[in-house]
DNA sequence: TTTGTTTCTTGCCAAATGGCAAGAGTTTTT
DNA sequence: AAAAACTCTTGCCATTTGGCAAGAAACAAA
C-alpha cells in the first residue's frame, strides 16, 4: 500500500469512528489518479463511474442552463469527495461536467468496488451514507441561501468562509456559482470593498 | 401485518428490484401513525427520530430565515418519504419544522429499526441509499432552478408539474417555496392568467 | 515583442422583485 | 351575528439585478 493514502485514511477516520485497520483496508481499494489542469474528469452524457477523493488541487463542477450559459455548481479542494451523485448511483448519463482547475492528486473508487465494500464492510456503509447525507444537507443549505440572502450577502459569506476559491477560480465562474452575472459580481465587489 | 401497508410495499417494489417476500418483511417494521391537520411532526431543536412514509394527506416542511420569516422548504403528498436528513442521520437538533397540512395516514420507521434493517438486509440498504440519492438530486435541481429560472418560470413549472399543491397549501407558503414574496406571487399569477 | 484572447470593470438603461399600506374577501372565534 | 384574524390583491415607489457595449487590464500565443 502506498503511504500517500494517509490523507484518505485520515479523512475516513475523521468521518466515522472506525478501527485503524479497517480504515486502512478500505483505503486499499482506492486507486491513485492524477489529473492535469483543465482535464475533464466527467463530461455531460457520460456515466460517472468513480467517486474521487481529492488529496490536493482544485476542481470545479458545472452545467449549462437553458440559454446555454455555463453554471458553476461547485468548487472542491483537498479532503473532499467529488462525483455526480445521480449518475453514479443510478447509472444514468450526467448533465454535469467535472473539471480540474489545477493539477490534482486524487484517489479513485470505482462503482463496482464501492458496491462490494458497501455490502461487505459495515463501517464503509456508514461512511458512504454519511457522505451522502453531508452532500444532501449542503445542497439544502445552499438552496436556502439562494432564497434568503441577497447576492451581496452570499458573496460576503463565500469570501469569508472560502477565500481560497478567489485565488483558484475566475470571477466569472464564481459569479454563476453565486447565482449572478459577472457584471453584478463586479459591482458587488466594488461596493463591498468600499464598506471594509 | 396490516393490509393497509400495501401502499408502502408497492413503494418499495417500485424503487428497487426486490422479492415480494423481502419487501413485505421490510414493511413489517413500519408502524402506523395518524396525524391531524396542523399537527407538528417535528419542531426546531428536536432530533428527527423517524422517517415517515406518507400514505395519504399533505405535509409541509419549513424553517425560519435570519429576519424571522417562515420559508417553506418542501411540500409532500402520498407515496413519498418525509424526514429531516441531517438531524435523522447525524442525530443532531433540526432547524426544520415538519407539519401536517391535512389529516395524514403515515407509516413510521424509527432510527433504531432503520439501522437494524440497514445492516442486516442488503435490499433495504439499496432502498435507503436510493432515497437519499433521489432527495439529494432533487435538492440540486431545485437549486439550479433558483439560479437559472425567473420567478415566473418557477411558478409556471410548479403549477404544471404539481397543480395539486395549489389546492392544499396557501399562496403565502407557496411563495416562500418559490423564493419570492406573496406580493410578487400575486402579481405573477395575474400576469400568467392573462397569457393563458 | 506583437497580436490575439479572455477577464474584469464601468456606464447607461431596462426588467424583476420587494416593502409598505390599504382594502376586499375568507375563515375562525366568541 | 359581530368581531377578530388571516389571506390575497393592488397601487406606489425603491432597490436589486440584468443586458449590452465599450474599454482597460491581464494573460497566452505567435
Amino acid at each position: 500500500m502506498d503511504t500517500h493514502q494517509k490523507t484518505l485514511i485520515d479523512f475516513i477516520k475523521r468521518a466515522i469512528p472506525i478501527a485503524d485497520k479497517i480504515a486502512v483496508e478500505i483505503a486499499t481499494h482506492y486507486e491513485p489518479v492524477i489529473f492535469c489542469k483543465n482535464d475533464f474528469i466527467l463530461k455531460e452524457g457520460q456515466i460517472c463511474n468513480a467517486t474521487i477523493f481529492l488529496e490536493s488541487g482544485w476542481i470545479r463542477t458545472f452545467t449549462f442552463d437553458v440559454k446555454g450559459n455555463e453554471i458553476t455548481t461547485g468548487f472542491y479542494t483537498k479532503n473532499t469527495l467529488v462525483f455526480e451523485v445521480a449518475s453514479f448511483f443510478k447509472r444514468t448519463p450526467t448533465k454535469e461536467y467535472i473539471q480540474a482547475l489545477t493539477d490534482c492528486v486524487t484517489w479513485s473508487l470505482s462503482y463496482e468496488k464501492l458496491q462490494l465494500l458497501f455490502h461487505t464492510v459495515p463501517e464503509f456503509r456508514e461512511f458512504g451514507r454519511l457522505n451522502l447525507v453531508n452532500g444532501f444537507s449542503a445542497a439544502k443549505e445552499r438552496m436556502l441561501a439562494m432564497i434568503n440572502l441577497t447576492a451581496e450577502e452570499r458573496y460576503a459569506n463565500l469570501i469569508s468562509t472560502r477565500p481560497e476559491i478567489f485565488q483558484n477560480a475566475s470571477l466569472k465562474h464564481i459569479a454563476t456559482y453565486l447565482g449572478i452575472t459577472d457584471t453584478s459580481l463586479s459591482r458587488i465587489r466594488r461596493e463591498f470593498a468600499k464598506k471594509t
